[in-house]
DNA sequence: CTTATGACTTTCA
DNA sequence: CTGAAAGCCATAA
């Protein structure tokens, strides 16, 4: 078993938040870190998604994480093209190259 | 235990 | 708006 599958650890905790996020919306680094109970860990939340293997792309919906803002986190490889498309395949609303946080926050 | 790293955030110039 | 600097957190070595 993969250490970022364990159930008990940190990472755990944010790919079940980052599940909880219905299509459509999205929600920043910030809020699911305070969702943790870690409000200055937002880069601990991207840690865990960095680690995320590609496997669980497939079961964790990291596309609709995004940095405060809206804007798409910056990372290796050819990841900020596909994330916006997946988020605009949801019918997510991009204006000036970042999310619409008024209308496709967790809580609009 | 100490350093270094990073899909971050906020503040200030 | 852009960019630098400091703060925070979990991991890895």
């Amino acid at each position: 078993m993969r250490l970022a599958d364990a159930d008990n650890s940190f990472f755990a905790s944010v790919y079940r938040a980052v599940r909880a996020i219905p299509p459509g919306r999205v929600a920043t680094y910030g809020q699911l870190a305070r969702w943790l109970g870690l409000p200055r860990g937002a880069r601990a939340v991207g840690w865990a998604l960095r680690a995320l293997s590609p496997r669980g792309s497939n079961t964790v919906p990291w596309h609709r994480v995004v940095s405060a803002g809206g804007r798409i986190a910056s990372r290796a490889g050819a990841g900020p093209e596909l994330q916006r498309r997946k988020l605009r395949a949801e019918g997510v609303r991009f204006t000036r190259g970042r999310v619409d946080l008024a209308r496709h926050g967790l809580e609009p």
